[in-house]
DNA sequence: GATTGAAGTTACTCTAGCGTAACCTTACGG
DNA sequence: CCGTAAGGTTACGCTAGAGTAACTTCAATC
């Protein structure tokens, strides 16, 4: 079928998946390394190494490019995630993969999540989807966290909703946050990460369902 | 000085610094509802109420107006955060009064936050001042989250100056996505949602410091 | 071995919007 | 009461860059 790589040396005339394919990867690239007006169209053509009707054939106007480049990074990262998971382990290490799965994706996809993170939050064309899938993750997170609380012992105090969403913003703003630190550290892998992570936070969620409050001072 | 406001009703011909804070409060208000770049000189000038040619006179170009929007809402923000807390106090009241002041900040200037924390950031011309603010903030966070944890005690395990620059940067994380939080609990009060994050990750931090210690799972 | 259409190109058009030149007009100090 | 500079305006030059028209070329199919 397309076996006959070895004949040409330079070939152009690449299927339109492969090309479309370049094309994405050469736009993440740009947007998240210019911005998503800072990149020319003429830019990602040139850094997909074809010319620029091409890209407006393929994959349409500025906009719609943008957004494919969304949703594919974000596929990506679901998958990443969600893959790493299984419904039948316990609540904490499904959090646990779910944060070593994140920082390993943002490692190996600084481009991709530089897309996502920085660039289509500014731009309130896309901003709504972005909080979409930003909503999506907090929920799943929402539903670990409050699996961990189990049914309220006695001389317990009850964790209400509010208090796990609360956490659940916290904690993917922090992991947001440490993905920046990671940029910083490049020899902390990403398990560490997690497992420092999960120290910091999880232990507090622990404490807090046996009753552990802190208050704030009089006055 | 300037007390002769009551006898021209709609008077023209300000001086020169009121005319200034109005076209930043324009340009403030204008780059964080449309972004940097979508942002035009003409709707800033339109929306202060002035024809351009005067913002360019008085703020210079569109990045130099971008950059003094910038610094006056950078400088409100420490200036709210550092006046909330005094050194005498214990580190846990300062870093709860630090996260009041924050989520009141945000409260209050929603537009001041969004080009601080949104717009800011995705253009790579400013993202290196505001990475440097960010990095004061995070040094203070672990200045206080070390004075919380004294000299190790004999059974206690000491915590290192990466796990307090993790714990920093998580704080930050989670309180900056906190503030979007609060976007969306328009009746939540900073002071409550001080308290909430305090309870998340303090009580962690206090566990931390006395050796308990989540781990990963083997294998 | 023509035909068709997918892959690819060059060379434009047109507009948004930054930045300015050239020009008014009012307050106020001498 | 007049000169001047600060406050203010209209109207424009110019460029970057989105999007397209109008081609060319190759490869597969009948």
């Amino acid at each position: 079928m397309l076996a006959r790589m070895s004949s040409a040396p330079t070939f152009k005339r690449l299927p339109r998946a492969v090309r479309e394919q370049q094309m994405l990867d050469a736009a993440v690239k740009v947007f998240s390394r210019r911005g998503y007006h800072s990149a020319s169209m003429d830019d990602i053509a040139e850094d997909a190494g074809i010319s620029k009707p091409m890209v407006y054939a393929y994959l349409g106007t500025k906009e719609s490019l943008f957004t494919a480049c969304l949703h594919r990074e974000g596929t990506r990262m679901m998958e990443a995630i969600v893959g790493a998971v299984a419904a039948e382990m316990p609540p904490d290490e499904q959090l646990w993969r779910a944060l070593r799965a994140f920082f390993g994706f943002v490692g190996a996809h600084r481009d991709g999540w530089a897309v996502l993170y920085r660039q289509a939050r500014s731009e309130q064309v896309f901003a709504g989807e972005l909080s979409m899938m930003r909503a999506r993750v907090i929920e799943v997170v929402v539903v670990l966290l409050r699996r961990n609380l189990p049914t309220p012992a006695p001389g317990t105090r009850e964790v209400r909703d509010i208090d796990l969403e609360v956490m659940a913003y916290a904690l993917v703003g922090a992991a947001e946050s440490l993905a920046e630190w990671l940029t910083d550290h490049p020899t902390e892998d990403p398990e560490r990460l997690a497992t420092r992570l999960m120290n910091a936070t999880w232990l507090g969620a622990g404490q807090l369902r046996l009753g552990e409050l802190w208050r704030p001072p009089a006055a």
